[in-house]
DNA sequence: TAAGATAAGAGGGACAT
DNA sequence: ATGTCAGTCTTATCTTA
C-alpha cells in the first residue's frame, strides 16, 4: 500500500511524522538531506500491517512491503546523495565556464567529485568548496593554468577553505599532480598587459635558466613569471611597471621585487 | 611617481615529539 | 595528533631616486 502523501507545509521540521518517516529520517543521517530532499511531496509507506480499509494483509505480503519500505527509505537517501551532486554539478558547471574550462576538465572535476562524494569527504564541508578543490585539481592535472585566486573569484567560497579541500582531495584520492611551470603563466599575463611575444620569449628564456640553476623551487610562479616578465622588459625597453604586473598578475608588488632581485643576481644580469 | 626597504602577520610544509 | 621552525607571500608604511 503505497500512499501519496501531500504536504502543504514549506518548513520540514514542522511535519507531521509517522513511524516510517522518523526510521527513514534516521537513516538520512545529515539533516540537510532531509531538508532538500522530496520539497514536501513525499511518497510513503505507512502502515505495512493494514490495508487502505483497515483490513490485515496478508503474512507474505507483509513481508513483500518491509522490503519495499527498505527500499524506499534507501532511495530516499540517494534522493538527498542526487540533489548533492546536481547542486556540485551546477557549481562547477558554471565555474568551467567563466573560466573557460575545457570540457574535458570539467568531465575531471566532476569525477572528482563524485568520488570524493562517495567516500564521504563531503561531510563537514560546503558543497562549493569541495566542487571548487575538484575543479582546481582537474587544471592541475590537466596542466590548464588557473590559480585558486581565480577560482575564489567567481565561488562563494574563501580561498582558504578552497585550498584546505584541495589538500584533502589530493589526500584521500591519492592525486599526483605536476608542479606548475611558471612559463604557463606568461602568456596571460603579458597579454593583459599588452607586452610582445619577443619579451614572453625572452622571459621565458630566464625562467628556464632559473629553472636549471634550482632557483624556482617553492616559489609562486606567478610571481615568478611577473618578475620575469619584468626584466625582460626592462632588457627590451618595454615600459611597464611593477605595478602594472602586479594588477595583472594578482601577485604583490613586494613578491614580484623579490623575485627580480633572486633572477638578477642568481642569473648575472644587469640592467 | 616608480621603486626599494622593512616589519608584522597568515598559512602551509617539514619534521620531531 | 600537536608543536615548532624556516621559508613564502601579503599588507602596510616609510624612504629614496
Amino acid at each position: 500500500m503505497i500512499v501519496a502523501k501531500f504536504n502543504y507545509c514549506d518548513d520540514p521540521e514542522k511535519r507531521a511524522f509517522t513511524l516510517v518517516e522518523a526510521e527513514s529520517r534516521s537513516r538520512t543521517g545529515l539533516p540537510t538531506s532531509f531538508s532538500i530532499f522530496d520539497k514536501g511531496l513525499p511518497t510513503l509507506f505507512t502502515s505495512i500491517s493494514k490495508d487502505a480499509y483497515g483490513k490485515a494483509i496478508p503474512y507474505n505480503t507483509m513481508i513483500r512491503m518491509r522490503r519495499l519500505k527498505k527500499l524506499q527509505s534507501q532511495s530516499r537517501f540517494s534522493q538527498g546523495y542526487e540533489k548533492n551532486l546536481a547542486n556540485a554539478m551546477t557549481h562547477i558547471g558554471l565555474l568551467s565556464e567563466r573560466l573557460h574550462i575545457p570540457c574535458a576538465v570539467k568531465e575531471q572535476a566532476a569525477i572528482f567529485y563524485r568520488k570524493a562524494l562517495k567516500i564521504g569527504l563531503v561531510r563537514g564541508h560546503s558543497i562549493h568548496a569541495i566542487a571548487d578543490a575538484c575543479v582546481y585539481a582537474a587544471c592541475r592535472i590537466s596542466k590548464i593554468p588557473r590559480t585558486i585566486n581565480e577560482i575564489a573569484y567567481y565561488s562563494p567560497v574563501e580561498k582558504k577553505d578552497i585550498s584546505k579541500c584541495y589538500r584533502l582531495l589530493l589526500r584521500y584520492l591519492h592525486l599526483k599532480v605536476p608542479i606548475p611551470r611558471a612559463q604557463s603563466r606568461l602568456p596571460r599575463v603579458a597579454n593583459t598587459l599588452g607586452i610582445n611575444m619577443e619579451t614572453q620569449k625572452k622571459a621565458a628564456e630566464i625562467l628556464q635558466e632559473a629553472q636549471r640553476l634550482k632557483m624556482t623551487s617553492s616559489k609562486d610562479p606567478t610571481g615568478l613569471a611577473a618578475a620575469a616578465l619584468y626584466i625582460a622588459c626592462c632588457m627590451n625597453e618595454t615600459k611597464v611597471t611593477q605595478k602594472q604586473l602586479s594588477d595583472a598578475s594578482g601577485v604583490t608588488e613586494v613578491t614580484i621585487r623579490n623575485r627580480y632581485k633572486d633572477l638578477i643576481r642568481g642569473l648575472h644580469l644587469d640592467l
